[in-house]
DNA sequence: ACTATACATTGACAAACATCTATGTATGCG
DNA sequence: CGCATACATAGATGTTTGTCAATGTATAGT
């Protein structure tokens, strides 16, 4: 089973492009003949995106024939939003109040 | 009021020194000289990286004196949450199959 | 006024990154 | 087989980034 790896897909997602890209697979599954048509970048820069992002876990890559189709790793999706929900606590206390 | 700039927050969380200083602010509001102190980096790194999360709308700076106060700004992590939420929709359909 | 503390700014530098061109690999079709 | 399509890999390049040392600024205490 993969392991979230917070930094790592915050900074896959840190990217416009590959931010852009997410949102369009959360839509539906892709292939990446697909995603390529809606960017102006070059075909081997979209595959080093979805290296990224598949590295990450936030993407699957399916292969069928010459096609590779991508989608959504809702498994790992779900256990980030989890995550930065714990970051929405608020904050209760102070620090460096009067000591130190 | 503040926008939300999803690849920004993201690009400002993906970084594992700012990672761990948002994590510690999600616990409680603190002040720089106490969140240099958990770390191995120097004190203007450290102003650099709280700039660029300042800067993302992630994190609150309060003056008092000498001190800077920072904490988690919960309506930015709130609304950034929501937006993860709405990326971990199942795939419904399908692309590229059969035809194109 | 002097000194110490908290933090910002500047300039430098190496590492990481996004992008490209060129080329390679694999699959499907006639 | 020969050719086109989908995607990966390699190498090059300009830009961004994380970090530091040096220095500046502001506030507080003696």
């Amino acid at each position: 089973m993969a392991k979230l790896d917070e930094v790592l897909v915050c900074k896959a997602l840190g990217d416009p492009n590959r931010m852009e890209i997410v949102k369009m697979l959360s839509d539906q599954e892709k292939c990446g003949c697909k995603l390529l048509e809606k960017f102006d970048i070059t075909q081997p820069t979209l595959s080093h995106h979805m290296k990224i992002l598949v590295d990450s876990g936030l993407v699957n890559d399916r292969k069928e024939g010459k096609w590779h189709y991508y989608s959504i790793n809702t498994d790992i999706m779900k256990e980030f939003c989890g995550f930065i929900k714990t970051l929405c606590n608020e904050t209760t206390g102070k620090c460096c109040k009067g000591k130190v």
